[in-house]
DNA sequence: CCTACGCCCCGCCATACATC
DNA sequence: GATGTATGGCGGGGCGTAGG
């Protein structure tokens, strides 16, 4: 049996390679800590096991690790219960945090300049969660919660695709993200290292910037109180 | 029924870096 | 030089939900 401590590897230099062995105990050790077998992005945090991609390389991948190793789990976390579940809790937290996000826009902007499924043309398929109207040229915004560093990379590429056309960038737009273990200073890292850099009004903001950002714009008024509610 | 959407998991790939 | 491993980006497939 190999003792968990021997398993935690120095991150530069004298590398060996893991053995089927060394992996069971790191996967036990999680087990152990979490009651379930880790995901592959669980895998690549996790102290007492290599990355994902290497266990790829030299073992052809979680699905194949987990039927080598005959573990009592699911072998691929992309469909069945696990994914099911998943797909739940996006979904839930999702719909609240956009929730909290309108609730503070109407605050500071009011409820007539607050668009929420902004639609840029006329196909209703392309479309930004929320357009606020203010003095100047207004601003889209376009809300997301990944998991994790390496999920919101996922997700700004996605949207990065999304925004690249000339009609999606009428407006300066704002991907905010809301995950608060993840902060401006690691937004701001990630981007300074990224390829696939921002364009020209594009910006990576936490919640946080995103309050004080939406406190130094001018909201408009309504003209006449008799047209508010 | 269909399609679009947002997010996640995974495999594939290119690249960077250390060692031989 | 060659080889092996770590790292991060990218695209495909999957799920539930919303709306046609």
């Amino acid at each position: 049996m190999i003792a968990i401590m021997n398993l935690r590897r120095q991150k530069m230099g004298n590398q060996k390679s893991w053995t089927l062995e060394e992996l069971a105990a790191g996967l036990g050790h999680f087990y152990k800590e979490h009651g379930r077998y880790p995901t592959a992005t669980e895998v690549d945090t996790f102290p007492y096991l290599p990355s994902a991609r290497s266990i790829e390389r030299s073992f052809g991948g979680l699905v194949s690790l987990r039927q080598q190793l005959n573990l009592k789990t699911q072998l691929d976390f992309r469909s069945g219960a696990h994914s099911s579940e998943r797909a739940h809790k996006i979904n839930k937290r999702g719909h609240e945090t956009e929730q909290i996000v309108y609730e503070f826009l109407k605050k500071i902007f009011g409820k007539e300049f607050v668009h929420r499924e902004y639609f840029f043309t006329d196909d209703r398929r392309t479309r930004a969660d929320f357009f606020v109207y203010d003095t100047k040229q207004g601003f889209c915004t376009d809300v997301f919660y990944p998991n994790n560093r390496r999920n919101l990379i996922g997700c700004l590429n996605h949207k990065l695709n999304k925004y690249r056309s000339e009609y999606m960038r009428q407006y300066p737009v704002i991907f905010l993200q809301m995950n608060n273990t993840i902060s401006q200073e690691i937004l701001d890292k990630l981007l300074s290292k990224k390829k696939k850099a921002l364009l020209n009004g594009q910006y990576l903001m936490s919640w946080d910037t995103f309050q004080n950002f939406c406190k130094t714009k001018r909201p408009l008024k309504i003209a006449a109180q008799k047209y508010g509610k």
